[in-house]
DNA sequence: TCACGACATGCGCATGTGGTCATACGATCG
DNA sequence: CGATCGTATGACCACATGCGCATGTCGTGA
């Protein structure tokens, strides 16, 4: 992709997803669920959030495709859908982290 | 990142990086970006948008450390500051890629 | 200094998004 | 069947965001 012009379709696709991860709310649902699948109540009691949050942005990550739900019972589990999410977020925080490096040295 | 409890810090630094790449017409500017600096006039050739909607997301792709800038006279050259960038997107398209894959063998 | 071209920005509108409250749905158990 | 727990959703508000128009700003050259 973007090596030659991307379909204006193409572009849409990848952005909803990005967009998806453009919430401090949905990342921190995204990093409680790196130690494996959790309930909606666990994420609730791990993130600061209400429970009509976590589940909106559950269903806003859902629809992305970034997690996985299976249904168990009275509970209904949530699961990293795919591993490269965080590949995504170690990119940004290699950015990040350069950034600040190069402003520290800027500023000596 | 995401090995522990990241900060609301972080989550909110990362958070704003991804919601700047939430726009296809962002991700356009991106892409006429791969083949080197451009200047605002050329991206408006480049792309299908206004003067000031490329001015504008200009300014949030700049803010958000993915593009730098260079005055050259009365033009305003701009340039991916990273090419980390293209790795997200490629990150991206494969996990689409293989979400379509998915979706394919399960409809058979 | 004035005019012009390139780019940026203030404004208004329409739309999208997050947060909260109340409520509905769905499954389980007595 | 009715009660209860876990989860999802509708309604509403406040706020953010994208777009287009008009205008402002900055640098250049006559």
């Amino acid at each position: 992709m973007f090596q030659a012009a991307p379909s204006p379709e193409l572009l849409t696709l990848v952005a909803e997803r990005f967009r998806a991860l453009g919430e401090p709310a949905r990342l921190a649902l995204l990093s409680a669920l790196r130690g494996g699948e959790r309930t909606v109540g666990q994420l609730v009691a791990l993130t600061d959030l209400g429970q009509t949050n976590v589940s909106r942005h559950l269903h806003v990550l859902y629809a992305a495709g970034l997690v996985a739900r299976r249904r168990d019972g009275p509970y209904v589990h949530y699961a990293i859908a795919d591993d490269r999410v965080f590949r995504l977020c170690d990119i940004m925080c290699d950015q990040l982290a350069a950034e600040t490096r190069e402003r520290e040295t800027a500023l000596r």
